[in-house]
RNA sequence: GUGGUUGUAGCUCAGCUGGUUAGAGCGCCGGAUUGUGGUUCCGGAGGUCGCCGGUUCGAACCCGGUCUUCCACCCCA
C-alpha cells in the first residue's frame, strides 16, 4: 500500500448492498412520479456560474462548488482581487462554471431556454446529485441526491392537492408511517410582517418564526429583537407562537391576526382550499399539518410551502421539501410561469428506512442459483442450462473457477445465493441437474423443466 | 464559515501516570473434510497506531499543524 487512497469529506462509496436499497427507494419515487403523469429530463452536472450564483441568497452562494477555469486561468485572474486576496471578488475571473446545487433552479433554466418545445403546463420529473460545499453531519453530504417533481404554467391550486397527494404515495409506497407533510404559505407570512409593520424585514421575521420549535418562545422572540424587530410588533403576533389544534382551529387562531392582511388573507384561503380537498380525498398514511412558523425555503417561495419530516422518533432533519415559486423563471426573462414543485431526499430517506428496519429482506438478493464448476467439460453443460436459464428471465451464474467445491459453496452462501446446482458426470449423462436448496440444506436431482419450475 | 469531537488489523474496539517484540473478538486464508456451504476443532497471514512536524534517552499516549468522522451553530434534502 502505497498510499492510503480516500474520498472527499462529504462523499460516499455505495456497495452492492447499499445500490440495491437506494434503487428499491429511486424506483418506488420514479413510479409515483410516473403515475403522476411527470415527464423525466436530465440538465448537466454544471451549470454556468450565472445561471447558480445569487439564486439561492449569500449562504447558497458559499455552498456552491466553483468549478476552476482550464487552462492557465490566472492570467486573466482580476489583479487586483489577487493582490488584496479578496477570495469573493476573485472568483467570478478565475471560475465560470460551478456545481449544480439544487434541481429547480436548473429546471427553471430550462424551461426558459427550451419555452418553445414544451407544452404547458410542464410536469417534469428529475433525479439527479447535487453538491453543496456543506460541512457534513448525519444526514448531510456534499454530494447527494433530490429527487424533484415540479409543474410549471399553472397557478392551479390543485397542484398543491396532487403534490401533497404525491408525497402520500410515495411514502405509502416505501411503507414508511408517521410523515409529516406541513405546508404553509408565504402569504400568511407575508401577511404577519404586514400586519406587524415590518414588511421589510420579512425575511429575518421568518428565519427567527421558522426556529420555533427549536429555540422555543423566547429564543425567537429574542432574535427578532436582535433583528431590530419592535416589541410591539412581536406582541402582535404573539398568538402564532402557541396555535394548537388542528387544521381548521389553527386557521381560525391567524385568521384573527391577519384580519386587516389582504395578502395574509390570500394566503389562508389557499390554505383552505388545500384542506378542503385533502379531506375529501383523505391520505393513505402521511399527515397533513398547517404550521404557520414553517418558512424553509429559498426566497424564491411565493405560496404554498412544503417540508415534509420523517417519523418524530428519528431524529432526522427534513427528507422532503418544496413549494410554489410565481416567478422562478423571470430571472431568466420568462415572465408569469408560475411553477409548484416538491422534493424528496433520497439519501435521507435511505437513513430513516435503513433506521426504522423497512428496507424489504428480498431487495439485495440476486443471483437465484450458482453452478457448480468440475471443469471444462462439465462447466460447458453448465453454461448451457445458465444461457436456457436466462432465456426464461432467471439470474444464474456459473462459478468461474474449478476449484475446491468447498470455497464454491461458501461463495454462494456468503453471497446468499438461494440455490446451488451440481452437473457432474452422473447429472450430464441423465441430462439432469442436482439441486441443492442452501436454506434447507435438502438436494435432488431434477431435469431442466422442473429446475425451471423451482427457480422461478 | 464558527466552535467542539473522533481516528489503533478488513470490521468493532482494548492499550494504565510516556518505558522492550501494540492486543482481543469477529472476519480473512489454509487444514481436519479431493461431489457438498452454514457448526466445531487446529494452524496462519494481516498494523508506517490518519498524515506531517515538535518535545523527550524513549511517543499509539504529550504539543502544534493538517486531513477525516461525528456534533452544535449557520443553512438545508
Amino acid at each position: 500500500m502505497a498510499q492510503k487512497p480516500s474520498i472527499p469529506k462529504g462523499t460516499r462509496d455505495f456497495n452492492p448492498a447499499e445500490v440495491a436499497k437506494r434503487n428499491y427507494i429511486f424506483d418506488k419515487i420514479r413510479t409515483e412520479f410516473k403515475k403522476f403523469g411527470f415527464q423525466p429530463i436530465e440538465t448537466p452536472s454544471f451549470e454556468n456560474s450565472d445561471t447558480l450564483m445569487g439564486k439561492y441568497g449569500e449562504e447558497g452562494d458559499r455552498l456552491i462548488f466553483k468549478i476552476l477555469n482550464s487552462g492557465d486561468f490566472l492570467k486573466k485572474a482580476n489583479s487586483q482581487a489577487y493582490e488584496t486576496k479578496d477570495s469573493l471578488k476573485i472568483t467570478p475571473s478565475i471560475s465560470e462554471k460551478a456545481l449544480r446545487y439544487d434541481l429547480t433552479v436548473p429546471f427553471a433554466r430550462y424551461v426558459v431556454q427550451h419555452q418553445n418545445e414544451i407544452d404547458f403546463p410542464f410536469k417534469r420529473y428529475q433525479i439527479q446529485p447535487v453538491w453543496r460545499a456543506d460541512r457534513p453531519q448525519k444526514g448531510r453530504f456534499r454530494e447527494f441526491f433530490q429527487c424533484d417533481a415540479d409543474v410549471v404554467g399553472s397557478k392551479s391550486k390543485w397542484q398543491e392537492v396532487e403534490f401533497i397527494q404525491l408525497y402520500d404515495a410515495v411514502f405509502s409506497a416505501l411503507k414508511l408511517k408517521e410523515v409529516s407533510i406541513k405546508i404553509n404559505n408565504r402569504k400568511v407570512l407575508s401577511g404577519f410582517a404586514e400586519v406587524i409593520g415590518e414588511k421589510d424585514k420579512i425575511i429575518d421575521f421568518t428565519i427567527a418564526l421558522d426556529k420555533l420549535d427549536k429555540i422555543g418562545e423566547e429564543g425567537v422572540i429574542q432574535e427578532m429583537l436582535t433583528k431590530g424587530i419592535s416589541e410591539n410588533a412581536i406582541k402582535r403576533i404573539q398568538p402564532i407562537f402557541n396555535l394548537k389544534g388542528n387544521f381548521t382551529e389553527k386557521i381560525a387562531g391567524i385568521k384573527e391576526i391577519l384580519r386587516d392582511s389582504e395578502i395574509g388573507k390570500e394566503g389562508i384561503k389557499e390554505l383552505e382550499f388545500v384542506e378542503r380537498a385533502i379531506a375529501e380525498i383523505p391520505l393513505k398514511t402521511a399527515t397533513l399539518d398547517l404550521d404557520v412558523t414553517l418558512a424553509r425555503g429559498l426566497n424564491y417561495y411565493t405560496g404554498a410551502i412544503f417540508e415534509v419530516s420523517a417519523p418524530k422518533n428519528v431524529k432526522m432533519g427534513s427528507i422532503g421539501g418544496g413549494g410554489r415559486y410565481d416567478d422562478l423563471t423571470g430571472i431568466f426573462g420568462l415572465k408569469d410561469m408560475s411553477g409548484v414543485g416538491i422534493s424528496f431526499g433520497l439519501d435521507r430517506i435511505y437513513l430513516v428506512l435503513e433506521e426504522l428496519n423497512l428496507f424489504p429482506e428480498a431487495v439485495t438478493h440476486n443471483t437465484k442459483a450458482l453452478f457448480i464448476n468440475f471443469g471444462d467439460q462439465e462447466a460447458l453443460y453448465a453454461l448451457k442450462a445458465v444461457n436456457r436459464l436466462r432465456a426464461e428471465n432467471i439470474i444464474a451464474e456459473l462459478f468461474p473457477d474449478d476449484t475446491k467445491m468447498k470455497k464454491q459453496m461458501n461463495y454462494a452462501n456468503k453471497r446468499e445465493i438461494p440455490f446451488v446446482i451440481l452437473a457432474g458426470d452422473k447429472e450430464i449423462q441423465a441430462e439432469e441437474f442436482t439441486l441443492k436448496n442452501m436454506k434447507s440444506g435438502e438436494q435432488q436431482q431434477v431435469d431442466f423443466a422442473e429446475l425451471v419450475k423451482f427457480l422461478s
